[in-house]
DNA sequence: CTACGGCCTTATCGCTGCTAAGGACTTATC
DNA sequence: GATAAGTCCTTAGCAGCGATAAGGCCGTAG
């Protein structure tokens, strides 16, 4: 079991990441072992504790990989246009970026980020600022709310993607024990709601829930301004 | 290695979760594995699996224990009181028992309720219908954003929580690594906010999140009202 | 008295993250 | 050109995990 010689290290931390990235795609997060990982690169489990720390060490990077595009994109887009849509925008392409992983939003829920990425989150802050027009404090409020509503919302509804992952059929059988136990649930407010707006985890409660927020941001902020202007 | 002979079952599902939610604060969740909550109980590990599918299982039922008198006590405090009021205090509230209990979020994010929970949620849901006088569409989202929002709040808070619990000095760390690297970041918008509001984690930051948020949701059922009537 | 079923035991399996020790190879030093 | 140092990987193995298998004790039903 011996390999072909090495001229020049075989492995490097953000590669390793990019590739941890795609197999999350096959395996899942739980699925994700070192040994799997170092399969996938051509290499036995203990070399990744020469570039990593610990597994913990991996899966910040592997969060910090995923979201660096989404840090760096923000501020450009916020240029010349009505804070609201930018701010929707923010929310939307945040629930698309960790939609685009199975698993991301916990991935990205375990893990705070690296210092490198504080530059990165520093802009985002002032584009806050100058979008809605209030200062630093707020900018950094706003900016938290929508990703810990996010990040909340997408981590719900991917649990309930791996859910039917693990056993496919869960919907019938959940209406098969409805049926089953008739009238020992009183649930006619929850069946109406999801009558009307589908499962609780689809888009139209994210649009909703994000709407709140982004209008709730504008007007606290013309509230904000009325104060020192008005 | 021989136990007093038992007349009647020792261990029952409410008792073990019980259990299980005081050893977590002790212990975490990654710290709480079922050998250790067996000895708890002074039983063998496997014990568990006669009262428990598997181990997700019991996270379920842990979750349902803690949310439970939670869900029971939201309709109750909904009438005849200000809905604004009311949402922010389910807001607070659904935070404070979050809290309540060490990586508390974490355990609950991971799991779906209980078919018995359903009727409570069904009576939150009509509360917040007669709260905020809608339909039980639009009362599910805004009782679905309220929750997102703080598990996916708290989800960081306590993150924060159990790292420093994990380095007791990461501030001074951080401190210290600022310091080191001194023109090599511009942070210049992030100090600014941190300076003003403190932790983007904090207290601040929440009450700022969910006031966007129960302001959103009068906002949008009064024009759901102006819609209807005016 | 016996058979059964509920509830626990011990033993063990496959797997996990991680460490220890060492070997192959490149580069720096004399 | 030989040697020492440093880099990056290997094999071997540890402690601990969730979970299963098989069996034993005990109260009860027949």
């Amino acid at each position: 079991m011996q390999t072909a010689p090495h001229r020049s290290p075989r492995l490097d931390r953000d590669e390793v990441a990019q590739t941890a990235l795609r197999l999350l795609d096959d395996v899942g997060l739980d699925g994700l072992t070192v040994r799997r990982l170092a399969a996938e690169l051509g290499v036995q489990g203990p070399a990744l504790y020469w570039h990593f720390a610990n597994k913990q060490d991996l899966l910040d990077l592997m969060a910090h990989a995923m979201t660096r595009p989404w840090l760096e994109e923000i501020p450009l887009g916020g240029v010349g246009r009505p804070s609201d849509d930018w701010l929707t925008e923010v929310g939307r392409s945040y629930r698309v970026l960790l939609l685009g992983h199975r698993d991301g939003a916990r991935l990205v829920a375990g893990t705070r980020p690296l210092p490198e990425s504080l530059p990165l989150i520093d802009a985002c802050v002032a584009a806050f600022e100058s979008s809605t027009g209030s200062g630093p404090g707020q900018a950094l409020q706003a900016l938290t709310t929508i990703t810990a509503f996010v990040r909340g919302f997408v981590l719900d509804e991917q649990g309930e993607q791996e859910r039917s992952r693990a056993e496919p059929d869960a919907d019938n059988r959940d209406r098969a024990a409805r049926i089953a136990a008739p009238a020992a649930r009183a649930v006619s407010h929850l069946d109406a709601a999801i009558a009307e707006i589908g499962s609780p985890n689809g888009d139209g409660t994210f649009e909703y829930g994000l709407r709140l927020i982004v209008d709730g941001i504008r007007a606290a902020h013309e509230r904000h301004r009325a104060d020192r202007y008005g």
